[in-house]
RNA sequence: GGGCUGGUAGCUCAAUAGGUAGAGCAUUGGACUCUUAAUCCAGGGGUUGCAGGUUCGAGUCCUGUCCAGCCCA
C-alpha cells in the first residue's frame, strides 16, 4: 500500500507556488509583461449596461481571483477590483498549457493580471474572455469562507486586509471615511482656510483636558509628550497674521480604549480670525448638514435604527439650565463643599477626585448627554472646565463655548478664544490649583503660549472636530474600531 | 480597574446529562467547455486559546492565565 501524503490546505499552495518555480514561471510578478490598460472597476462602471461589446478591445487589468469555478475545460472566476468584482472566463482550446497551469496551480487568494475582450455569458453576466495571464502574487494562506466570510473580530481588526478584501461591508466604512475628510478639507478649502501642520511631539501637553502619552528625546535628554491637540500651535498662528488655518491629524490621548475611544484618534481644528462663537455655530451646522447630504442625499439618516435630524438650524441649550432642570446646582456646586460631597457620592465619583471641575463634567455626561440624540448645541460650559473660552460678558462664571452632541456622542467643540493674556495665565494658575486638589485632567501651564498671546491675538473662533465620532455617526457604526484602519489592540502572545 | 459572554478543522458553526470531537464551505483526487454559494463521486484534515486540578474518563466541571466582545467605573 502506498503511504498517502497528507496535505493541509497551505502546503498544497505551497506545492503550487513550487511547481510555479519549476516551470521557470515567477509567481510574483516581475517583471510585467504588459502593463494594465484598465480596472475591474472601470471595466464594471463603463460597460455594465452596454450592449454592443467590442472584442476587438483588449484590456489588461490586475486583481485578486475569488472563487475559482472549474468546469472541465473551461473555467469561471471572479476578479476582485476595489468596488467590484469582474468575472473572467478561460477555455482550454485558446489557452492550451497556459490553461493547465492556471487549473492546476493556481488558487483562490493569487493576485494576476489577465488579458483578454469583453462578452457576455448567455445569464447576461459581463465577462473577460481570457487571452492570456500573468502571475502577479501568490497567496499561500487558506482564505475565510467565501459565503459567511470573515466574522472573528479579533482576526478582522488585527489582520485588516483580510476584512477588507473578504467583507465588502468593512470596506464601505473606510471609502465613506475617506469621501468625509475630502469633503472637509474641500469644504475649508473653499472657505479659504489653509492646512497647515504642527507638532505632534510636544514639550508641554496642551489645549485639552486629557491625559497625555510620554516619550523621550535621547540626544537633547528630555521627556516629551505625544500632542493631546492642536489647539495652542494653530492660536500661535494667528498671532503669526494668518487668518483662517486647520489641521486635520492625529492626536493621542491616554486613557482607557473603548468601543468609543481609540488611544490615537483624528481630529479637525480650525481657527478663524475675526470671528466668535456665533460664527463658529453658523459654520459647524454647515459643515455638518452639507456634509451629511454630500454623503447620504438627505439630511434626514438614520443611525442605530432611530432618526437623526440634519436640517438646520440645530437645536440649543444651556449647559448651566439643562443640570438645574436634573436638579443640579452649579453656583451651589461652587459653594457649598457639603453639597459637592453630596453630589459626589450620587455620581460614585471616587474620593481623590472630588473637585468641582470632575463633578460638573461627569454631571452632565450622566445626566444630560444621554437624552442628547438630534444635533444639539450645548452652550455656556462653566469656565472650570474651559481654560481656553472668554468668560461671557454677563457672567464669568460661564463661557463663550459650545459642544455639539449627536446621537450622545461629543461631536465638536469650539469657542470665542480667549486672548487676554493676563485672563490667560490666571486660569492656567486655576487649573494648576484644579491639579493640586485631585483634578488629573487639568490643563498644563504654558508660558510660552502667554508670551504669544502678549503680541496679541485678535478676537478668533475656534472649532474642533472628532473625525471617527462623525464617521461611526455617518457609517451607523456602534464600535470606533470599524472605521479606524488598524484599531489598538493587545499585542496577541 | 470590575462584571458578564466567548475562544473547537483554514473559515462559519455543532457536540443532550462528563462517555469514540461533527457538519457546511475551503482543500486533495476524479467527471464536466456558459458557471457564478456551479454540480456529481471519492478522500484527507483536530494538542478543543494556554497552564494546572477533579474524575475510570473532561470540549463540557473547578482554579489560574492570555486574548476578544459587551456592559459598568
Amino acid at each position: 500500500m502506498i503511504n498517502e501524503v497528507k496535505l493541509d490546505e497551505k502546503d498544497s499552495r505551497l506545492t503550487h507556488r513550487k511547481k510555479l518555480k519549476e516551470l521557470s514561471i515567477n509567481p510574483y510578478g516581475y517583471p510585467l509583461p504588459y502593463k494594465p490598460n484598465s480596472t475591474v472597476d472601470e471595466l464594471k462602471t463603463k460597460f455594465e449596461n452596454e450592449t454592443n461589446l467590442n472584442k476587438e478591445e483588449i484590456y489588461i487589468v490586475g486583481g485578486r481571483l475569488l472563487n475559482i469555478r472549474h468546469h472541465g475545460k473551461s473555467i469561471f472566476s471572479d476578479l476582485l477590483g476595489v468596488n467590484h468584482k469582474l468575472q473572467i472566463y478561460l477555455k482550454k482550446d485558446e489557452l492550451n498549457e497556459k490553461f493547465d497551469i492556471f487549473k492546476d496551480y493556481i488558487d483562490s487568494g493569487d493576485l494576476i493580471l489577465v488579458k483578454g475582450y469583453l462578452f457576455r455569458t448567455k445569464t447576461n453576466e459581463l465577462t473577460l474572455h481570457i487571452l492570456d495571464y500573468h502571475f502577479l502574487a501568490k497567496c499561500i494562506l487558506p482564505l475565510p469562507e467565501k459565503w459567511h466570510g470573515l466574522k472573528d473580530t479579533e482576526i478582522r481588526y488585527r489582520q485588516r486586509y483580510l476584512d477588507l478584501f473578504i467583507n465588502p461591508e468593512a470596506k464601505k466604512n473606510f471609502i465613506i471615511r475617506s469621501k468625509i475628510i475630502k469633503f472637509l478639507r474641500n469644504y475649508l478649502e473653499n472657505q479659504g482656510f489653509m492646512e497647515v501642520e504642527t507638532p505632534m511631539l510636544n514639550i508641554i501637553p496642551t489645549g485639552a483636558l486629557a491625559k497625555p502619552f510620554k516619550t523621550h528625546h535621547n540626544t537633547l535628554g528630555i521627556d516629551m509628550y505625544l500632542r493631546i491637540a492642536p489647539e495652542l500651535y494653530l492660536k500661535r498662528l494667528i498671532v503669526g497674521n494668518f487668518d483662517k488655518v486647520y489641521e486635520l491629524g492625529k492626536v493621542f490621548r491616554n486613557e482607557g480604549i473603548s468601543t468609543k475611544h481609540n488611544p490615537e484618534f483624528t481630529i479637525l481644528e480650525l481657527y478663524q480670525a475675526f470671528a466668535d462663537l456665533n460664527d463658529m455655530i453658523n459654520l459647524t451646522e454647515d459643515i455638518i448638514s452639507s456634509l451629511v447630504y454630500y454623503i447620504h442625499n438627505s439630511h434626514e439618516i438614520e443611525y442605530q435604527e432611530k432618526k437623526l435630524n440634519f436640517n438646520k438650524p440645530f437645536k440649543k441649550i444651556s449647559f448651566p439650565n439643562e443640570l438645574y432642570k436634573k436638579g443640579l446646582d452649579i453656583e451651589k456646586l461652587r459653594n457649598d463643599k457639603e453639597y459637592l460631597e453630596k453630589i459626589a457620592n450620587e455620581l460614585k465619583i471616587p474620593r481623590e477626585n472630588r473637585v468641582i471641575s470632575h463633578v460638573i463634567d461627569k454631571a452632565f455626561d450622566e445626566l444630560v448627554k444621554p437624552e442628547l440624540w438630534d444635533p444639539t448645541f450645548v452652550l455656556d460650559y462653566p469656565v472650570e472646565i474651559s481654560p481656553l473660552a472668554i468668560s461671557k460678558s454677563d457672567n464669568p462664571l460661564y463661557t463663550e463655548r459650545f459642544e455639539l452632541f449627536i446621537a450622545n456622542f461629543e461631536v465638536a467643540n469650539a469657542f470665542s478664544e480667549l486672548n487676554d493674556p493676563d485672563e490667560q495665565a490666571l486660569r492656567f494658575t486655576q487649573q494648576q490649583k484644579l491639579k493640586e486638589k485631585g483634578e488629573a485632567e487639568a490643563h498644563e501651564y504654558d508660558h510660552d503660549y502667554i508670551t504669544a498671546l502678549s503680541y496679541g491675538l485678535p478676537p478668533t473662533g475656534g472649532l474642533g472636530f472628532g473625525i471617527d465620532r462623525l464617521v461611526m455617526i455617518l457609517t451607523n457604526n456602534i464600535s470606533i474600531r470599524e472605521v479606524i484602519l488598524f484599531p489598538a489592540l493587545l499585542p496577541k502572545k
